[in-house]
DNA sequence: TGCGTGAATTGATTGAGATCAAAGTTCGGC
DNA sequence: GCCGAACTTTGATCTCAATCAATTCACGCA
């Protein structure tokens, strides 16, 4: 955001959606009052369940929403049912393809979670009437985009032990960005789900799990709580581009 | 682009930009004629040889560019030297990544190229101030995300052969949408490349080449140039999702 | 507290693609 | 038209991750 006309919008106006009673969460951090209160008018609460479908590969886009709490699973499968997970949405991203009427992907709750749904009709009318509000969609279309580049790379010439750390050290960033230092997290996706996120076999996960763990680069509790001790060797052990 | 507000302004206006004297080209499409002619005050047009570097991995971004001919592959680099090609540019598409200051990736001509290169600022004070430009730019964003998660699908699940044979079925569609049928077109790319795009070595791109054309559902002449007798085939092998 | 089920780990073996090595092609420059 | 360098193909072998196959573990529930 070098632009500082529009930077006035994301700063504090404390303005909430009635609906998810979110402060500047995913879309809603870029609306006026004005626009709020339209919105608010059709936007529903809801609570998902782990596994809980959102929208489906090749369906008509209906609605988007904002993902309150929880992580959501972008996947695309192919026929013979080989999956690959594209993309993971943390609150409070904004969920949803803005100028498309069919999915590409299905979304899916990866953990328990709670969105705030609104029609896609509704919110498109407000884009198009706003500036400020496409401007907010693009940043983030951008820092997807940036996101689904590096993993590319992750996905084409990383091993699987570099994609694990890699995996674990996007995470652990991702709740704890500032911590440089010793970190610790639950999990938000089960060994199948990172699996596909890597491109390998639960397997091969949870060997290399196994060996991070006895190179003591990790500390693991109850399968999904993981510590990591020193984030500058986990990048390490990830193969991070200087 | 569902809203017809911002649909004017992809019609058939006649406005070229004056130093690259391409119609419509890139983010020049979205412009109107006092918007161009102050961006070619600033414009300037580059012939580039195959290989040549518009903008490194780390460095400042100084400039974007609407590419006039050729194709730009956009790499990534692991600190050992692996890369992986994340994104391809063709005619016209806009280059450059707005809103950020430094580049993640490296841009570079993959066949000789032509550029219209402008400064960043001057571009940056053209979008503030122009929502159907930004408009362009947020719909060449989500297109470039819908195929690198396209691709991620490709590099995590595919096999070899599926591999080789989706890049072939991309670049065929590519400069031939409607084609169904008989195609044929040069390779933008050397197999080097084609293997960093595909996570794969070069000799194993070159043994699939070999075993589709064994397998009669290519053709292929000096190396380059490919034709494929049938797209259905084609797409079968390469395991599109139904 | 034990039981059952799904998730995760561990082990043995296989196989697709990488690596190492050596031709064979193509094409620009003289 | 010939030469040389870079690109591509082909061959032999190796290796990392997939696959197949048991256990083991975690956790909700009676």
């Amino acid at each position: 955001m070098d632009n500082p006309r529009r930077d006035i919008h994301n700063s504090e106006i404390p303005v909430v959606c009635r609906s998810c009673e979110a402060r500047h969460g995913g879309v809603c951090g870029a609306m006026n009052a004005q626009q709020l209160a339209e919105l608010s008018k059709y936007t529903t609460r809801k609570k998902l369940a782990s596994g809980a479908e959102l929208q489906g590969q090749g369906e008509k886009i209906a609605a988007y929403a904002n993902i309150l709490k929880g992580v959501v699973k972008l996947t695309k499968m192919l026929a013979d049912g080989r999956q690959q997970i594209v993309g993971l949405q943390f609150a409070p991203d904004f969920l949803g393809r803005p100028f498309s009427t069919e999915s590409s992907l299905t979304a899916e709750a990866a953990t328990e979670s709670e969105i705030c749904s609104m029609p896609k009709a509704v919110l498109d009318r407000l884009v198009a009437g706003s500036p400020e509000l496409e401007h907010r969609l693009h940043n983030q279309a951008l820092a997807e985009l940036d996101e689904a580049r590096d993993w590319m790379l992750t996905l084409g010439r990383k091993t699987a032990q570099e994609k694990v750390a890699s995996f674990l050290y996007m995470i652990a960033t991702h709740f704890d960005p500032e911590n440089l230092d010793e970190t610790s997290f639950d999990l938000p996706l089960s060994r199948a789900d990172i699996a596909d996120f890597l491109g390998l076999t639960i397997e091969t996960v949870s060997r290399q799990m196994t060996k991070l763990r006895g190179d003591g680069v990790i500390q693991v509790e109850n399968n999904r709580h993981v510590t990591v001790p020193d984030m500058d060797r986990l990048a390490e052990v990830a193969g991070m581009d200087v």
